[in-house]
DNA sequence: TAATTTTAAATTGTGTACAATTTATTATTG
DNA sequence: CAATAATAAATTGTACACAATTTAAAATTA
């Protein structure tokens, strides 16, 4: 068995399928004007209210070259704002704003209709989420 | 439950496994001067030797727009030649050079290294290989 | 406390990714 | 055969993604 071809990987269907699925996001972020990176990190803020850039890095397996040209945006929309902890003024502390809250409403619908492009039965996407997460859990 | 948080995403694990999996990849493909990108066409080159940009956009799931810079990038490291189909000109087609076929030789240790930081059992690589495929075959 | 080290975020530079458009070429149709 | 449509790759523009460096601030240590 060649090791080098392509099809005997496992990471290349991983890189595929993540890329596919994002795809099938796009119509639905539009509609949001997101894109996929900045509704995680929605996701994220409709969970916190407020967190800090190396806490929302260590969320996202981002870092603050990703995050921060991507919060600019995001505030520049009005869904966060940005400002520097007192107590320790290397902090950035992300906020998310009422407009920003509002998103979460008309995000509802998008799980839903993403699930619905993904053809696994139930116990399927429980055995997939599992394996995922037991190789997520040590990287 | 809460549809929108991010631990209930399928899509998020996917993406951020295979980021952290082409992470790991990065030391290992320093050494033979190529990206994941680039490690994955020289790949199905090591298989086909010859192959149109439109081929190789979909055994990749990659476009013109991501693969015409990458294959400029192969050509100047003298892994591949671009030459234009005789027969029909739109077509370019790729082909391995002998260096890039030397390569092969130095990248054979790279999946085994790679498969030793994914802590999963052999039947668990199985079973999410089994499950990737099952996303992807109609993507 | 002054000097050093550590930490958090921003910046810089390279390389994808992909939608949308353009260009060149080939195939189809009136 | 000429006009039109379709196809393949290149180009354009926007947005990550990340390693490496820089900057500013806080913590540690001599």
């Amino acid at each position: 068995m060649d090791n080098l071809k392509l099809e005997n990987q496992l990471c290349f269907p991983l890189y595929a399928v993540s890329k596919e699925i994002i795809r099938n996001y796009k119509p639905l972020l539009d509609k949001l004007d997101l894109t996929y990176t900045q509704y995680i990190t929605m996701m994220v803020l409709w969970e916190h209210n407020d967190i800090n850039v190396k806490e929302l890095g260590e969320a996202l397996y981002l870092d603050s070259g990703t995050l921060t040209p991507l919060l600019n945006k995001l505030e520049y929309k009005n869904y966060i704002t940005k400002k520097t902890n007192d107590k320790d003024k290397r902090n950035l502390v992300i906020s998310i704003t009422e407009e920003g809250k509002k998103l979460k409403e008309r995000a509802k619908s998008v799980p839903t209709e993403i699930s619905k492009c993904v053809n696994l039965t139930k116990e399927e996407s429980i055995q997939l989420y599992r394996l995922l997460y037991k190789m997520l859990k040590d990287e």
